[in-house]
DNA sequence: GAACAACCTGGAGTGCACTCCAGGTCAACC
DNA sequence: GGTTGACCTGGAGTGCACTCCAGGTTGTTC
């Protein structure tokens, strides 16, 4: 059996996330223990893959790079982190919540003024 | 009868946006016709209480301040201009609408993180 | 063996939405 | 009449998350 990996060019395309973002993300302590082929060029995991997408599913409702990074660096600590980790996810959890809340309002908002604009006057 | 008007900071309290915030948004011409008093300070009206919480509304959603600009230039036009706006709060109304769907789909992530850091190994 | 594609690194540049700052006016208070 | 506070203007600075770039290596293709 061999482990499939991705060269970052796949990796890109399977993510939706630039290769420049995928070293960035790197660099910034989020994405850890890449492998590399003999060339030195990057090979990912299909775990890779599955994490990049758990980093982007934090970032796009709004955990910011310094907060990923403190969560990733608890990752490497070990087990013994495991209660600080479920804190952050709660904790963003509730974040998201909130955002779904405020969207709902402000779709609310929007449909008052699609309203006002499809009515007779004004 | 005397309409009511507030000073910068009384607008900056009401609304929740900074002092700065507000003459940007000015500048950018997402706020016009503001009055001033004799001395040439700013006067906000009750209406111009209502449009900066629907520029907010539409900011924390994801609208920038060139679509914004482009919206508000749309009517300073006139009515002539209410089917593009229109137009507008529906596009930007199925955009909310998948931000809530993105943010489910998040938390349906999250959840099961969670449920894996509250379980029993790992 | 020249050219090309895919990748590497470190560092500079970008775009957005503010946010801060310097220098000034004006009215009110001590 | 000096100080204080709220405000004014134009312009510079900030923070974030990328995104781009220069210069270099390696492996394959004509």
């Amino acid at each position: 059996m061999t482990t499939t990996t991705l060269t970052p060019a796949e990796m890109a395309d399977r993510t939706g996330v630039s290769l420049d973002t995928l070293r960035y993300y790197e660099s910034e302590g989020l994405l850890n223990d890449v492998a590399r082929a003999d060339n030195g060029h990057r090979r990912y995991s299909e775990d890779d893959v599955l994490w990049v997408e758990v980093l982007r599913c934090l970032r796009d409702t709004g955990m910011t790079i310094d907060q990923l990074r403190h969560y990733c660096s608890l990752g490497a600590v070990g087990p013994s982190t495991k209660p600080q980790r479920l804190e952050i996810l709660q904790q963003h959890r509730a974040l998201v919540e909130q955002q779904i809340a405020e969207r709902r309002r402000a779709l609310d908002l929007i449909d008052h003024k699609i309203s006002y604009y499809s009515g007779e006057d004004q």
